[in-house]
RNA sequence: GGGGGCGUAGUUCAGUUGGUUAGAACGCCGGCCUGUCACGCCGGAGGUCGCGGGUUCGAGUCCCGUCGCUCCCGCCA
């Protein structure tokens, strides 16, 4: 005997006649004390279950039993409904389940929470999982997971792409984010770092003529959880030998464009567009802007190099952008006081300091009527940073974004160098093995400052969905990238010695991407975080509610990996 | 490391300028009900107002500390 041979919400009209056994959970009872129904409810939906005393008085006898989430099976007759007891409300509204024989098979305690209940605490939700799993939201969001990624495989496999496993347990990234570590109890004081990402892996596979490698890569970064980002994470991981960026974006696109289409949502233009690194900074202010909406950044610095107005004509950069509405004084402080938090020194509102300006600045800044000009004045890097974020926080403030939009497009031109704060050095801006604009190689030591890399990052709506790069496929042109990054010939054979090795021997030009399949599901999803298209996501605590983890271990277990604690935890 | 927000029945929330016995809805328990569909009606249980301290005649409400959750900045090759 099968448990069920049909599923709940997949009865129809047609099926009239029938008899079938559904099973499932009791989403709703009501109890007439002599008639009962009870909503059986699986992943396809709900039908309606008639348990009438006088057709079957032992099913009638469990159906008073019967509580929500109870796990129930039924045998009965599916039947039509009389016209005026037809629910239009429900997929299964014309027909019912006359049901003969009622089993509970499982019954349930009163839950913490009611799944109806859209606002629940989302710890508790995570707490109870299993039960958060039930909702209509988090079937839709773990099965586009599927349809979105299956979609991906299947572009993989019709352009000729190879899954090939890559190890968790790694040598650990210099610089970059956090490791995760492993001991390793076989050679104490020694640690595995958890992969950051497969990206040496794969460039192996391309000197190892694999030719097309791809991978929905589990990656693990030990930093500070947000929104868009989990201490583990998945991302599709490619990498292709003997090809131009083109090919690269192309495949990126078509995976892009597959996934919208399996998942039944208006898939975005192609080809997208694409934007230079610097134009993306001066217009936008960020690196991964989001072009639903104008409010582009102005560039003021020429015009008020001569300002009698001192804040402007000391300051090494000055831009403003344009808000369509005006503040009142105390909303201008509330903005102050906020570009005050990302860094400004302060926020200038054109009326307010019209009275300083010259006939010149103020024709060129030639604002509207009902309209704001707000500046920063400052080095160049912050005043970018600070009204970029200002763009952002007034446009979701104001209302300025269209949420139907889906704009995406690449971001180019990347610097391969930055200078690092930190070191007082240069630093690569993507990851050490991006390769230098074709023919620009000899600048890579000459003048670092101005090398661009051919590295590319696809945006989302003002999502970062992921970066790639044509690499470096030459050792002698790696090494001087490492020289670059102050690294020594000692510390280079140290910590890259393979790669280098494979560079020279034989290694094809290549080039790849990674993109993280839980920001482009969420966002597909329309959820505010990846937590809701993740199964078992982590809190922004870096824990576990659901299992408890992390723990604590005897130190027993931590002497046998070579483990000892600084503070022993109260 | 820094800044903002939140914490009151199982859940989601309300709670006035500090003032009697802290409320509502849903859920839960009991009763009635043969065409409901988020069924309805009647009754009931359920609270250390996150925790600790302080101010006060009196604190859910004000102050300090602490814990938890959350968003953001830093960080995230």
């Amino acid at each position: 005997m099968s448990w069920r041979d049909a599923m709940c919400g997949e009865l129809r009209s047609g099926d009239a006649g029938r008899r079938v056994t559904v099973a499932g959970w009791a989403d709703a009872r009501r109890d007439h004390g002599g008639l009962v129904f009870v909503d059986l409810r699986d992943h396809t939906g709900k039908i309606q279950l008639v348990i009438n005393p006088e057709h079957s008085a032992s099913a009638a006898a469990v159906a008073h039993e019967t509580r929500n989430e109870f796990v129930l099976q039924a045998i009965g007759d599916v039947v039509a409904r009389a016209p005026e007891l037809v629910n239009p409300n429900l997929p299964t509204g014309e027909i019912e389940l006359q049901v003969d024989e009622l089993r509970i098979l499982s019954r349930s305690t009163p839950l913490p929470f009611q799944l109806d209940e859209e606002n629940v605490d989302e710890t508790l939700r995570l707490r109870y999982r299993w039960l958060d799993m039930r909702t209509e939201r988090m079937q839709r969001n773990l099965r586009l997971n599927h349809t979105a990624i299956s979609a991906i495989r299947n572009v993989m496999d019709e352009r000729g792409f190879v899954d090939v496993w890559t190890p968790s347990m790694t040598r650990g990234t210099p610089e970059g984010a956090r490791d995760f570590l492993t001991p390793v109890r076989l050679q104490p004081g020694k640690f595995y770092a958890l992969a950051q990402s497969p990206q040496l892996f794969k460039q192996l596979c391309m000197v190892g003529g694999i030719d097309r490698y791809y991978q929905i890569a589990t990656c693990w970064r030990d930093e500070d959880l947000r929104a868009d980002r989990q201490f583990e994470f998945r991302q599709l991981d490619l990498e292709m030998a003997f090809v131009e960026r083109e090919d690269v974006l192309d495949v990126m696109e078509a995976c892009v464009v597959g996934s919208f289409e399996a998942a039944g949502v208006e898939p975005p233009q192609r080809p997208f567009e694409h934007l230079s690194y610097a134009d993306a900074m001066l217009r936008y202010g960020s690196d991964k802007p989001d072009l639903r909406f104008e409010m582009e950044i102005q560039d003021a610095t020429e015009v008020t190099r001569d300002s009698e107005f001192g804040v402007f004509k000391n300051a090494p950069c000055v831009r403003y952008i344009v808000v369509p509405r005006t503040f009142s004084r105390s909303e201008q402080g509330r903005l102050e006081e906020i570009a005050k938090e990302w860094g400004a020194k302060g926020l200038a509102n054109l009326s307010q300091i019209s009275k300083f300006l010259s006939e010149r600045e103020l024709h060129a800044f030639g604002v509207e009527e009902d309209s704001t000009a707000l500046f920063v004045a400052d080095e160049e890097p912050v005043v970018a940073r600070v009204l970029g974020l200002l763009r952002l926080h007034l446009a979701q403030e104001l209302g300025l974004i269209d949420p139907a939009l889906d704009v995406f497009h690449w971001i180019t031109d990347f610097p391969l160098f930055e200078h690092s704060e930190e070191f007082g050095g240069w630093t690569f801006m993507h990851h050490p093995f991006t390769a230098a604009v074709t023919g620009e190689e000899e600048r890579i030591e000459a003048d670092p400052e101005h090398v661009l890399g051919q590295h590319y990052d696809l945006i989302w709506n003002g999502w970062e969905l992921g970066s790639g790069s044509i690499r470096i496929h030459a050792a002698h042109v790696q090494q001087a990238v490492f020289r670059v990054m102050g690294m020594g010939e000692e510390e280079q054979r140290d910590k890259f010695g393979f790669l280098l090795d494979a560079l020279q021997m034989g290694a094809p030009p290549h080039g790849g991407f990674a993109m993280g399949i839980d920001r482009f599901i969420a966002l597909l999803a329309r959820e505010p975080d990846i937590r809701q298209v993740t199964a078992f996501p982590k809190i922004a605590s870096g824990a576990d509610p659901l299992t408890g983890a992390p723990t604590p271990y005897p130190n027993e277990a931590l002497r046998e990996l070579g483990i000892k604690l600084l503070d022993s935890p109260a």
